[in-house]
DNA sequence: GGTAGACCTGGACGC
DNA sequence: GCGTCCAGGTCTACC
């Protein structure tokens, strides 16, 4: 039998609420079972890859299971908490909570406030270049891929490669068998980039550092533009930028009823979101997501296989 | 500072 | 089944 860690979460914390609350929930090697409502995934460890399963037995607020598929060590189950602990974003206090709640009260009956994310930054960025220029289904596959190809083999699952693993491997490989295209350097450089320590993770999620310091300083990051730069704020609890795409130009026409040409709905999304100021992402994306759930249903129902087809442009 | 075109993949469409 | 077109964000060259 495997380890097992109890996770005391932030009071108000649920599970099915608070993972599936953002799309790399359902990107390998993150797999939610929706019939049991738990996450399962493999966590890539400096010693290794393990396999676990983390659900709320309790209901609604109750402590965190995880169950591993082997026996950790000490320094392993202490490695595998802090990941958890960055996954779920345990760390965003009920403080925070409130504090978004206040500027934007629509989203408080329902507690969202949480955004999913992976359980390193790496990850968080590999991701993030794998969603830009190409419709979801490409970033399914890419991320499946990326797993099966170069992460590290547990009992039944794949985790994700690390950053060491990934700065080894030829562009070549990264495009032929994980189908990434022209971002295979960009891919590799990043990988290095984070072996060399060059990506401070302590600097970038600094609260004394600005906001504007770490976008300046994601943009000069290969594969990084305004759109990506703005999305790994957030997932590094950074929420004073919208990151603006195509879905913001949709959600524009569709939703707020905006016109005009592609860029001046940009602009007016932007300005739209103004109003909510150092929480503007959240209240931009739970508008997003809301709109998600009124077409695909409750997101703790979606199943990982059919969203790759569900989530395209056409459909919505 | 603004803009055009290339980059690659996979889905949609026409034949 | 095959060929063509198109969407998607970043990057470079150019004005």
């Amino acid at each position: 039998m495997g380890s097992r860690l109890t996770i005391a979460p932030p009071e108000d914390y649920v599970l099915a609420r608070d993972v599936c609350s953002y799309g790399y929930f359902v990107l390998a090697p993150n797999y939610w079972d929706v019939a049991n409502q738990r996450l399962q995934r493999a966590l890539a460890l400096k010693t290794g890859g393990a396999s676990c399963v983390i659900d709320q037995p309790g209901g609604k607020s109750g402590a965190l299971r995880a169950r591993f598929d082997r026996t950790l060590t000490r320094d392993e189950q202490r490695e595998a908490r802090a990941q958890i602990t960055r996954m779920l974003r345990l760390d965003e206090d009920r403080a925070s909570v409130r504090a978004f709640h206040r500027v934007d009260p629509r989203w408080k009956r329902s507690g969202r406030a949480r955004l999913f994310r992976s359980p390193t930054l790496f990850e968080d960025v590999i991701k993030t270049v794998t969603s830009c220029n190409v419709a979801w289904p490409s970033t399914v596959n890419m991320n499946k891929r990326l797993c099966q190809t170069l992460g590290a083999k547990c009992e039944n699952a794949h985790a994700f490669p690390t950053a060491a693993k990934m700065a080894r491997t030829r562009p070549g490989t990264l495009r032929g068998r994980c189908r990434v295209g022209y971002r295979d350097v960009r891919m590799v450089e990043l990988a290095r980039l984070f072996v060399k320590g060059e990506i401070d993770e302590a600097w970038l999620g600094d609260p004394a550092t600005d906001d504007e310091q770490v976008f300046r300083f994601l943009v000069t990051l290969p594969g990084i533009g305004p759109y990506a730069a703005s999305n790994i704020m957030q997932l590094l609890g950074r929420y004073s930028r919208v990151a603006l795409d195509t879905e913001s130009v949709r959600h524009g026409r569709t939703v707020l009823g905006m016109t005009g040409t592609d860029a001046q709905i940009m602009k007016k999304v932007a300005a739209h979101f103004e109003p909510f100021g150092e929480h503007k992402f959240r209240s931009y994306w739970f508008e997003l997501w809301r709109f998600y759930e009124q077409k695909a249903g409750a997101s703790h129902t979606w199943e990982r296989e059919e969203t790759a087809s569900a989530f395209t442009a056409s459909n919505f």
